[in-house]
DNA sequence: TTGAATGCAAAAAATTTGCATATTG
DNA sequence: CAATATGCAAATTTTTTGCATTCAA
């Protein structure tokens, strides 16, 4: 499970706090401090729960935010677009940063690891379930449980 | 779906022997009246959650359970092989028999209805998924989040 | 009889809320 | 300056745990 988010070095974050702030102000929200640790704490684990933003931000170097600081602030910058979420499993919903392409989560139930494919591989399905059942499915909103590569024995 | 938790007093747990006692024994767990309850409740509800289940068993006529026998029987009977489980949303893992075929749910984000399509609709994306990444994905794990047809505005 | 299960109460987790104070725009 | 966001503390909500007692096998 450790490093499953940790090859963000296609993007620096320093751009995507810019653009995002961007994002937040066209809403009308403000960009504050601990809204950039936040959705940098977000942009560096690749995707993150709360609980997870919350034990990140406390070793950045500031202040540690209490828990609702973090809370609302993924809530503030998913509804500005900044971030959007995906529940990895039961727990508690995994935040990620919106410009990332959307692609359907593989979550694998014997080590944690955490692989992505391009959410179009599903199109087919998505359009057969839209035929057999008129039902709209958005298949990155909820990740696949599964086995990876390794941990098939 | 009436009768699956009502006839209780004709029968003594030595001398029923169904099909989920049979698989409860053969695990050696024990047949409880509180499990026949939870069990009940689950069948009832076609899926359900711990909270479901305890609000449900709560106007069964016996007396109310506690989250601590409901959360364990669920869990005992799941590992027995009675229960499975899918999460349908972020907050809690939903229950359903074991003897219901595989299918996948679709949860529409608009009005909560869990609709469900054969697990076997997703046989090719599982297929290109491995061919693609190895990796070995079960779609019948986690719901898929959408909108229904007289959601989609 | 005896180990598995229950019931109860209390502890942990995980989230949310109220409100005075500090900050951004 | 005004409205938004923060920090803190406490309240909720959801799930887990310890332990004495009960009960199925």
């Amino acid at each position: 499970m450790p490093g499953a988010g940790a090859d963000r070095s296609q993007r620096t974050y320093s751009e995507g706090v810019d653009e995002h702030g961007e994002l937040l102000r066209r809403q009308g929200l403000r960009v504050t401090r601990q809204r950039e640790r936040v959705l940098a704490a977000v942009a560096e684990l690749g995707h993150a729960t709360a609980e997870e933003v919350l034990s990140r931000v406390a070793v950045d170097g500031g202040p540690q935010l209490p828990p609702s600081t973090i809370y609302r602030a993924l809530e503030a910058m998913e509804q500005a677009g900044a971030l959007r979420h995906t529940h990895l499993d039961h727990r508690s919903p995994s935040y990620q940063l919106a410009d990332h392409d959307h692609h359907i989560h593989l979550v694998c139930t014997g080590c944690g690891t955490v692989g992505e494919v391009p959410a179009s591989i599903a199109d087919d399905l998505v359009a057969r379930i839209r035929e057999q059942r008129g039902f709209d499915a958005a298949f990155t909103h909820m990740a696949v449980q599964g086995r990876c590569t390794k941990c098939q024995t």
